[in-house]
DNA sequence: AGGAAGATCTACT
DNA sequence: GTAGATCTTCCTA
């Protein structure tokens, strides 16, 4: 039975949120459609540690990191919206970035991270939203029996060398391997 | 107003 | 696999 998460959920560690959001199901209300995707790929990102974390901009986006788990971040960037999700208590400066999903109820014109963003209309309007009470768009439970695979970030050209990235193991939806 | 930075995408070799 | 392109947003002066 899907159950929607809670705060509670997104309270936590943002690796161990990033690892349990895979397979889950994150759901888009538009009017009278719903669309429903699973989580494929997730990115566990912390504070100034993370070479790669909005955080170190010491901007908007690390207050909104450190806001209440559950917030919505997103962030345009390459043309490309990323969506995040603000994870472990206040003041910590942690999220989980979705990078893809897998469409479950909806054709997807493109492929790839992009879907997540265009097909399921997310925007800034989204942005500083929190997904635990927001009734157009939230997560819920999905009993997929799924294998999470681990691994360092994609490509060599960043330097992360952390490894906080889980994906969903031989999804074909994952950007790249 | 200008400059800088970025977690990507596409194409070609 | 590598390189380059292109876009939007944010910060500083």
């Amino acid at each position: 039975m899907a159950s929607k998460l809670t705060t509670d959920f997104f309270n936590r560690d943002p690796k161990i949120v990033a690892k349990e959001l895979l397979g889950k199901a994150i759901v888009r209300k538009l009017g009278k459609t719903k669309l429903k995707g699973k989580i494929t790929e997730t990115e566990a990102y912390y504070d100034g540690n993370d070479p790669a974390s909005w955080a170190r901009f010491n901007g908007k986006y690390k207050k909104i990191m450190e806001m209440e788990a559950g917030t919505i971040l997103v962030k345009m960037v390459h043309n490309n919206w990323l969506f995040n999700i603000v994870t472990s208590k206040k003041g910590d400066a942690s999220a989980v970035l979705i990078r893809a999903i897998e469409p479950l109820n909806f054709n997807a014109r493109g492929k790839g991270p992009g879907i997540l963003t265009k097909e399921l209309k997310i925007n800034k309007e989204q942005n500083n939203k929190n997904i635990t009470t927001n009734k157009e768009i939230w997560i819920e439970d999905n009993l997929d029996n799924i294998e999470i695979e681990k691994s360092f970030r994609i490509g060599v050209k960043r330097d992360l060398s952390q490894k906080l990235r889980f994906f969903i193991k031989g999804n074909k939806n994952v950007s790249r391997i």
